[in-house]
DNA sequence: GAACAAAAATGAATAGGTTCATTTTTATGT
DNA sequence: ACATAAAAATGAACCTATTCATTTTTGTTC
């Protein structure tokens, strides 16, 4: 009953997603082969899909599995924030960043993006919309401590102050992601800019 | 010299494209097949591939000659703008969306800018980042026009500005068009809030 | 108008993601 | 252990966008 069944099951979808995610480090996500990633996994091509819907699902569940991951960080730096709301919110937006571009780089994620968009119904769309929403509240989690701590103006909705930085954020993400010209330190750069233009009305003085 | 040839090659692409536009309105991007457009133009499919670099091209084809059309009336709006900020930058985008959303519709959107995000640097990235950019340029003619009458503080960095709403509005298009579920009326609801926001602490209060 | 070269059209071949009918493996009851 | 059913693996077949070697058309020169 522990089940010979259920152990290898998960087995295989471990080196199924291990096999992926190496290959997608390596290769990029257009260069990626479901066989290559058969063969790699010791199972048959017909066996990937078995256990995964489709090549972006699988993109998708490597970030989902990292993202539990980079989860703490951010949670610790809500708990704590900065003083100073920019920094605040900027650090929290750097931090995601920098694992999502470290663990899977710019080709996986433009990818990931430009499917999730393409294809909103599917797998893929509804859970990273899921994955961008969780991002979208530890955001307003944010201002709320920043409100509690006293720095930020209390008459200022952070529900949608809130929305406005992140789709601020997302879209310099997206430059990034999908530019090669453009660095992470152009990113920095640019998302600081604008959260210090964006927050300069609502943040009080005093640090 | 006249050249039966340049007549016959105008000819053939405009019937490729007007085979296009018809089916992508009609199927939606996906359902749309290259043989079937070939065969609608009375061509093969090999000589609509000696017309347009692919199917995706295609689409953004279609965008940048309708884009053409709609200039004009965004134009208009700048050169003379309503005195409300908020309205002026609102009307600006709601006459893009609401022109871009009639001419193709969402499926089509969806799949033309998560293309262009993943693929940035073929022929439809490239060329749909700079058909962004114009409207990114519009944006910030409008906000100096705004400006100039008077009607927005002159202390702020318009480029920076603009910038941000540009962000934001092209978040909620994406929305939009990514998801079924959210229609242009909530789309106008959600910018014309984020514009207020934006816009509050810049916008003289004498209209 | 015949011959030749350049340009363009053609559709069969390719490639890679995805599906599905078939085969193999595992669990269960006797 | 054997029979049987359920679950899973398999790889050949499928679907489409894209490419490319070949054929056809057009322009030019004599």
């Amino acid at each position: 009953m522990s089940g010979l069944r259920e152990r290898q099951k998960a087995d295989r979808k471990q080196r199924i997603i291990a096999a992926a995610e190496a290959q997608f480090r390596q290769l990029g996500y257009e260069e990626t082969r479901i066989e290559s990633i058969a063969s790699a996994a010791g199972v048959s091509v017909g066996t990937v899909y078995n256990y995964v819907q489709n090549k972006s699902d699988l993109l998708m569940i490597l970030v989902t599995e990292h993202t539990d991951f980079v989860k703490d960080e951010v949670d610790k730096l809500i708990r704590d924030p900065p003083r100073n709301p920019v920094e605040a919110v900027f650090g929290l937006f750097v931090t995601m960043t920098r694992h999502s571009l470290n663990h899977l780089g710019k080709e996986n994620w433009r990818h990931l993006v430009g499917l999730s968009i393409a294809h909103r119904k599917t797998m893929i769309g509804e859970r990273f919309a899921q994955h961008n929403m969780t991002l979208h509240d530890r955001i307003i989690r944010m201002l709320d401590a920043l409100q509690d701590n006293g720095v930020l103006a209390r008459e200022c909705d952070t529900r949608q102050l809130g929305g406005i930085l992140f789709r601020v954020e997302t879209m310099h993400y997206i430059e990034l992601a999908s530019n090669d010209a453009v660095t992470f330190e152009d990113y920095k750069k640019l998302v600081h800019e604008d959260m210090q233009f964006i927050l300069k009305p609502y943040a009080s003085s005093r640090w």
